[in-house]
DNA sequence: GGAATTACTGAACACCGTTCAGTATATTTG
DNA sequence: CAAATATACTGAACGGTGTTCAGTAATTCC
């Protein structure tokens, strides 16, 4: 059936179509002057139309959180694919933390507000940051294999390194390092004196 | 001038009532649903009066943030209060992660949510988390001056302890530790291991 | 070509933060 | 004490939000 495969094609297109162009505002303008009117606007369609594709905006939040998610995902097969497990883990640390203060309205999106989990509550499982996750959790693997880590437990390991990072960026993205006063310059410094510190604490 | 004194002591009771009525529903029915008009609702005013004593929603939610800063304090005070500074930095720690874990509303406009620090923006300065961070410095200090810690810089330390702190807390209380497919035993279990460990490779 | 299905619209609903002309109360002044 | 002034408060209105749904226009089917 030639009919029904173009629509469920032109489906598809239109969904891509919402999805881009929220994203690009997402980056644009910031998550809080991203509406759906305001991408109802942007792609020339009325607000309901969105609703035909997107139960609701959590759920249209999932899928350009998803988009997020693969972007990442390149930044790490792109900047952290040293043969070494060691100095791989080093560059995924440097590379998320990076990620995050250079993107900070895709970061809230995938890690700080608490919309698009509802979706994911809803559909049982949260496949968005599978694949970034695990990039981790091999990566941390495959260094405890050759004993370079000194976590026992590698779930332990990824979900203190995961949270390092995450604390680094979301504390710096919500302006909460003000409280010690430090310049621009000083604070980036110390976010990547940190990491470094951290790495050298949890080396075998 | 008696008239005038009663006049300032009445509009620091309305302030206090405004912020208690906040507080209270903040913490009883969520950040989403603590709208101006609720809080009007609740202390029997119109919306409008809310802003004779706040210029904005903003500047109301960094007196609560103020609040719920003295409460955390209050917590640091109570299960914090080790002579020996390496326990007391333990218990910090532990401390903190509970009270985030246990008033996650609380902690939200703390440190997760942008919304108060445009407040702290426009005054040049945030006071109101002054307090705990000292008391997270300044155990800190007497642990290096004895010589119980393996940073070098103090800020580095403070810096570094909180983020992981904080990164443990905002990722459980925004459910981004689904990824790792835990229980809800297992997750609060493998937290607390994460602070233990952590204590254990920063200690000298 | 007419009927049935599909795609889309945009007004309407119930919220939100915020403003401001108008009113009612309290204080000061003559 | 009465009039004038100052203060405290109201609530409708503005422009925004997410979401729904009766109605319309276009497309596909028979």
């Amino acid at each position: 059936m030639g009919i029904s495969d173009r629509k469920e094609r032109e489906k598809q297109e239109m969904k891509k179509l919402i999805i881009d162009a929220a994203m690009r505002m997402f980056v644009e303008d910031g998550y809080e002057k991203t509406s759906i009117r305001n991408i109802a606007d942007k792609i020339e369609y009325s607000p309901g139309t969105i609703y035909l594709y997107y139960k609701d905006k959590d759920e249209l939040l999932y899928a350009v959180q998803k988009e997020a998610f693969s972007k990442m995902l390149g930044a790490f097969q792109q900047h952290a694919n040293s043969r070494s497990p060691w100095k791989r883990l080093e560059q995924i640390a440097y590379t998320y933390v990076n990620f995050g203060i250079k993107h900070p309205d895709l970061y809230d999106l995938m890690f700080i507000i608490r919309a698009p989990m509802n979706t994911a509550e809803k559909k049982g499982d949260w496949e968005n940051g599978d694949a970034c996750f695990n990039y981790l959790a091999d990566t941390i693997r495959e260094c405890m294999e050759k004993g370079l880590l000194r976590y026992t437990d590698p779930r332990v390991a990824a979900l203190s390194i995961w949270s390092m990072g995450h604390g680094l960026v979301s504390l710096q993205v919500r302006c909460r390092f003000k409280v010690m006063e430090l310049s621009e310059d000083q604070e980036s410094q110390m976010i990547n004196i940190s990491i470094k510190e951290f790495l050298r604490t949890i080396k075998a």
